[in-house]
DNA sequence: TACTCAATGCAACTGTATTGCATTTATCAA
DNA sequence: TTGATAAATGCAATACAGTTGCATTGAGTA
């Protein structure tokens, strides 16, 4: 998703150690070029070398936190973990098909989100958009699993 | 929400028998001005006459599924239920307070989100447009609980 | 060395939702 | 009206994603 990304520095942009496992997480996430849920992570991490479970979730909140990673719902319980916005890629909406669990990123500009004038005025604070479109992939489609 | 819907007509359009509970379950969504959480429904239900929390949820599906009503989520676990789309009113953005865990509904105007153009050349089918605002509401910042 | 603190692991727990199966209620033909 | 059938509902158990409390480890340092 990001190649041109150094993790270690961005770790250490955001005030974090680069601590092994925090490197470990971030490079699974930063490998992909579409979100993985938090058991995809701890899957792949866990077949090469052990890390907890809670680790995980542990380092996935300090990541979120910090805006280094992006948490996106499906729209059903488990969330989905990619790359923030950064000064490499821009913020950008997802497709989550309902069959396969795939969720994928979409180019920023495939849709046009006017916020700029409606956050001057709202009464409120607003810290993140989340926009996700949900239905069916092309792969589905073909296999007409619906 | 909703007061010129008739529960009854939307229920059969959609090919629903008109039970009591769930003619209990969506008057309770309707006469919402905010999304509910599939507790908040259940504990009113159960506040005046017994229903069982997994016929909410059996009710709450059903609905979804017959897009009579919308499931938000709120970027964690519990989904929020609020009246869908129908000929009195629009699909329309979310904010959801991350302090207090209010969600509210926005003014379908509030943002201008180009999906037309996009929807022609997209390889899948898209099904729904999930916008979701997060943040702090005005109450919460007044408190200053961040 | 002894102390401190952050990182990690493990077990137990929580909240949200789902499943399996039994029971109740509604529908309808005989 | 009765009996058969199907739909709706309830209850107990389970699943899943994530969180909490507390013990252990390991690095830095007084």
């Amino acid at each position: 998703m990001c190649e041109q990304c150094n993790y270690k520095e961005l770790l250490k942009s955001v005030h974090l150690e680069p601590t092994e496992k925090r490197l470990r997480v971030l490079e699974v996430i930063g490998n992909n070029t579409f979100p993985l849920s938090a058991s995809d992570i701890h899957d792949t991490l866990d077949r090469n070398q052990s890390i907890n479970r809670v680790t995980v979730y542990r380092i996935l909140d300090l990541l979120v936190d910090k805006k280094i990673v992006d948490r996106i719902s499906t729209g059903g319980r488990a969330a989905y973990y990619g790359l923030g916005p950064n000064e490499h890629h821009q913020a950008h909406p997802h497709f989550y098909c309902k069959s396969c669990g795939q969720m994928d990123c979409l180019n920023p500009g495939a849709m046009a989100v006017e916020m700029s004038n409606f956050k001057k005025t709202f009464p409120g604070r607003i810290d993140k958009l989340e926009l996700r479109l949900d239905g069916i992939c092309k792969n589905c489609l073909k296999k007409t699993i619906n």
